[in-house]
DNA sequence: GGTAGGATGGGCT
DNA sequence: GCCCATCCTACCC
């Protein structure tokens, strides 16, 4: 296991999400995300970008749906996706700015048990949270947590005491048809518990 | 090891 | 009516 469950440190401040969205989707990677007994460490995530990003959902406007993304940055963006599963992002950029990082794999430093039973269709560690609707079953997160502060509870993101620097690799985006080339995605170098490990390495 | 196809429902034009 | 920031199963090497 590459992240443990050892000094579990605080829990990032708004200050960390109020920057450039590359800049978070980044530096989230080895961030823990907790609920309640369940705890992973971030190995994967997207960056979705204000402007001409036509692949984020907020590039065309505010809606009902994509309020929050223009919100105040750190809360909770979850949507519903191919009428089955829930993706968690996190709204980045000062208010009134879109952007958000979507998480997409972490890595279980806690609360495996519990895991494994949201998750039965899993069959190895590997599987219990590798890929962004595997995640947020894992974890107990769903559309009720939309808008949530993440800088409160009881869904946070905390930075271990004792976390290692992690090398990167990006690639573009999975799963999108605009912007598709864009190198969006980002994942801790080596690690087993990412999404779709083939298509990792480009840089 | 690999992939094609289906499940399933909300958002938006 | 079409599009989706997905996952699982069956099936094939």
């Amino acid at each position: 296991m590459m992240f443990s469950t050892m000094a579990l440190g605080r829990i990032l401040p708004r200050s960390f999400y109020e920057r450039p969205t590359i800049e978070v989707a980044r530096d989230l990677l080895g961030k823990v995300l907790v609920h309640g007994e369940a705890a992973g460490a971030i190995v994967e995530t997207e960056a979705y970008l204000g402007g001409d990003d036509l692949a984020a959902h907020s590039a065309r406007g505010i809606t009902d749906r994509t309020r929050v993304i223009f919100g105040p940055p750190g809360h909770a963006y979850v949507y519903f996706i191919y009428g089955m599963y829930d993706c968690l992002n996190i709204v980045v950029e000062p208010k009134g700015q879109p952007g958000c990082v979507l998480i997409r794999a972490l890595e279980p430093v806690a609360g495996v048990e519990i895991m494994r039973k949201r998750r039965p269709a899993a069959k190895k560690p590997e599987d219990l949270a590798s890929g962004p609707g595997k995640l947020t079953l894992a974890m107990g997160i769903t559309r009720a947590h939309n808008g949530v502060d993440l800088t409160r509870g009881p869904l946070v993101v905390r930075a271990p005491a004792d976390m290692r620097r992690v090398e990167i690799d990006v690639t573009p985006r999975i799963g999108i048809r605009h912007c598709a080339d864009w190198p969006l995605r980002f994942l801790v170098r080596g690690n087993r518990y990412v999404s779709a490990r083939k298509q990792a390495g480009v840089g």
